[in-house]
DNA sequence: CTCTTTGTACGAATATCTTCGTAAACGAAT
DNA sequence: ATTCGTTTACGAAGATATTCGTACAAAGAG
């Protein structure tokens, strides 16, 4: 069985940036880390030193200036962290979860289209 | 503003559990945790001391077994939880995380059609 | 070459979470 | 009343996360 990827919430922050960004200094980091929150240079840098111990992400160290990348992939993390959710915030009912995502985080007709279309998608492989 | 509920990990599993059973002394907690973890019976009474300080949870002394009681709600904590992680891990997508959560976590078909009546509520009352 | 700026490395202080040992209080049973 | 099992209170150790100061290296400007 493979090992969770368990990131802290300020490396989730940092694997956030770099999966939409994609391969990225620190200070490019940390410039979109500070609009978010308060945080020391400094700060950012050693988080991402540790997270590239902790092998979250991966970086070129070439150039004096190195540059980082997320080494874990996106929808893995995003399925697993959501997974533990489930399991014990919503009795393991995935179900219950949608419902309150879509209730509280306005959509757009276009999304709640596009969530249909998967059901049904999903609804006719089952068989 | 109202200030975020924020339980940790293990916080979190005492809460899931006192939501499903309602008031219940430390003991009744400690033997439905330990079939999810190994844990010590001090350990979880500390732990809910400290969720007692933190007014996640009240209590009732009056008897010499004390009662504990889940002292936010269910709802509105799963819904912050799930808008921070929509926030963070999801770019502000509602729908992609609903698709993560379908895709990856068998649901019944039941369960499907619930989603479905769903959305098509949330759209009647949107126009 | 010297000075300034920008970057990394490192260590340490602080904070927070988790775990558990020990002691004291209480009630029930003998 | 003494003993035994259950419970709470407290403190402290251990683990992990967060923050930042300082030192040193490298590159560019003058």
């Amino acid at each position: 069985m493979n090992k969770p990827i368990k990131p802290t919430e300020s490396e989730l922050e940092i694997l956030a940036i770099l999966w939409e960004r994609g391969a990225s200094t620190v200070r490019e980091i940390h410039e979109i880390l500070e609009q978010q929150k308060e945080a020391g240079y400094t700060t950012t840098l050693k988080l991402m030193q540790i997270m590239h111990e902790k092998g979250l992400v991966t970086r070129d160290a070439s150039a004096k200036t190195h540059i980082y990348e997320a080494a874990v992939d996106r929808e893995l993390t995003q399925r697993q962290l959501l997974n533990k959710m489930i399991d014990t915030v919503f009795k393991g009912s995935a179900s219950q979860l949608v419902m309150q995502a879509l209730g509280h985080h306005r959509s757009s007709p276009e999304e709640l289209d596009m969530i249909r279309q998967y059901l049904n998608e999903m609804e006719k492989k089952q068989k």
